[in-house]
RNA sequence: GGCGGCAUAGCCAAGAGGCUAAGGCGGCGGUCUGCAAAACCGCUAUUCUCCGGUUCGAGUCCGGAUGCCGCCUCCA
């Protein structure tokens, strides 16, 4: 089956074929490392590690790439404010976006380069431009010149000539035209430094992408990712830059995900804490966050709620819910051997029937442009259908047989997603609560209603829930 | 002002012309339960913002209107 994705170049969907079979070299946009990772940036990562773990399924093997560009102007006022050096901005910065990677069981890039690591490729990709006649020393700084560049403009659809009246000249900057942009910045007085044929300074924003998506991946990427509020200027002028120099297609396939936005307010680091990843982790159980943010396509915008996670929590529980009853029914998966088709009654028949329609139906709505939506619709259907079977009656060995497939199957698409990665945890019972809920067995065979009652509502308001079963009482941590 | 996107049930959200408009949350009714919880079953959009058009047939294509959003050199 054919994978498609959405390309923004093309503006439509286009079968994914890489450049070298068998092969994919990605690059996804991390940040511009001046302050803490927040929703938005997360999501990002998330849709370039759903790229990169369902390319992997698929039998790719796979680069993948995400920058820390790790010296700008405002990692340097940042810096400055403190009263530290920029690397320490950045150091730190960088480990809140590994730290919160890690908790979203976002899979760690092949590589992270920073831009200050690679100031030489940087160096020599300016010179190349220069010498191709598409970049200009001025002053202390040089510049792309837009109008070297025909296709300028191709990636977000703008016409150069609509973009020439909103164009802005920074005091202090000598461009030849407002639509130029910088490739290296000359430094001023007390500002960090690399030496250049041009003098001492620091690339612009645009160049570390090119060059550093260029040394690892090669002339031509296969996959190039990042917020749609990327698109421009910044991959466009990736794509100036890159193309410029190499004269080659820069990328096959753009991919950019949809924007997170919040309720009445502006997406903000100033309107308060609720954004940073440090903070939202406090509060949201980070599967539930993950779960939440691919149950809309990556595509389209999403908004972000204290109600919308509650929901997603609620439609999380229902797998750890199964998971626990497939624990209980299964036992050790291990002895249980294959299915042998010709033992399965017509229950175990139909069930079966409904984990291959579901593998189906994961797998076109994944080729349809990551439609993840619709992939998670199917894992649902799983869910219920596994409940309804194992409501329906007696769970013969054959049964167990075919729910171990069914569950094998959700635990296998959710790990392309990166869900139900971790093993449930076991949570401690402390002692007090132990006897609360031994206390309440006593009173229910007393069947003493009342006593058990008061115990029951007196565990939930300390955060435990109830469930009796055949089997004796389970309990359960909420939130 | 320029370019682009979106508008589907109470809420969220799939749906690249044609089987009964996925799925989740919520709600209502039922089964199970001492009562609950979990789970299951049934119901919860005769209709897809509105108006035209193309077509045998449109939520899906085209034109227009309205509303919301993004980008137009800070932006994931």
């Amino acid at each position: 089956m054919a994978f498609r994705i959405h390309d923004t170049l093309a503006a439509r969907k286009k079968e994914f074929v890489p450049v070298n079979e068998g092969k994919v070299g990605m690059y996804f946009c991390g940040m511009t490392v001046q302050d803490e990772p927040h929703v938005g940036h997360m999501r990002a990562a998330i849709t370039g590690d759903m790229f990169r773990r369902y390319l992997e399924s698929k039998g790719f093997e796979v680069t993948f790439i995400t920058n820390f560009t790790d010296v700008d102007d405002k990692i340097i006022a940042k810096a400055n404010e403190e009263g530290v050096t920029y690397e320490e901005v950045a150091r730190r910065n960088i480990e809140k976006y590994l730290w919160a990677s890690d908790a979203l069981n976002i899979r760690r890039a092949s590589i992270y380069p920073k831009a200050t690591e690679h100031i030489p490729e940087i160096v020599d990709l300016i010179q190349v431009l220069i010498d191709k006649g598409h970049a200009y020393q001025s002053g202390a700084d040089v510049y792309f010149i837009v109008s070297s560049f025909a296709d300028y403009g191709k990636l977000s659809k703008k016409k150069v000539d609509d973009l020439r009246v909103g164009a802005r000249v920074e005091p202090g900057e000598q461009k030849r035209s407002g639509l130029d942009f910088a490739l290296w910045k000359g430094a001023k007085e007390g500002e960090p430094y690399w030496d250049s044929p041009w003098g001492r300074g620091r690339p612009g924003w645009h160049i570390e992408c090119s060059a550093m998506s260029m040394k690892y991946l090669g002339d031509t990427l296969d996959l190039h990712g990042g917020g749609t509020d990327l698109i421009f200027p910044h991959h466009e002028n990736e794509i100036a830059q890159s193309e410029g120099a190499t004269g080659k297609e820069f990328v096959r396939h753009w991919v950019q995900n949809g924007l997170v936005r919040l309720t009445g307010e502006k997406m903000s680091k100033s309107t308060g804490h609720f954004f940073a990843m440090s903070d939202i982790l406090k509060e949201v159980d980070a599967e539930v966050l993950r779960l939440y943010l691919l149950s809309t396509h990556y595509r389209s915008a999403i908004e972000f709620s204290r109600e919308r996670l509650a929901e997603a929590a609620e439609a999380m529980d229902r797998f750890r819910n199964l998971f626990i009853a497939l624990d209980e029914v299964l036992g050790d998966r291990e002895s249980l051997g294959p299915v042998n088709s010709e033992l399965l009654g017509e229950r175990e028949r139909g069930l079966l029937g409904i984990v291959t329609k579901a593998h189906n139906g994961f797998g076109e709505a994944m080729d349809d442009d990551l439609n993840s939506a619709r992939a998670i619709g199917h894992l649902y259907e799983l869910v219920r259908e596994a409940n309804a079977f194992m409501a329906g009656g007696e769970v013969t060995t054959a049964g167990k047989q075919v729910l171990r497939d069914l569950e094998n199957a959700i635990r296998s698409f959710g790990g392309i997603l990166g869900l139900f990665g971790k093993p449930q945890e076991d949570l401690e019972v402390p002692e007090d609560i132990q006897s609360l809920v031994a206390a309440r067995v006593e009173a229910r065979t007393a069947r003493n209603w009342g006593e058990a009652d008061r115990i029951r509502d007196e565990l939930q308001a300390r955060g435990w829930v109830l469930e009796d079963k055949a089997g004796g009482t389970r309990i359960k941590r909420v939130r």
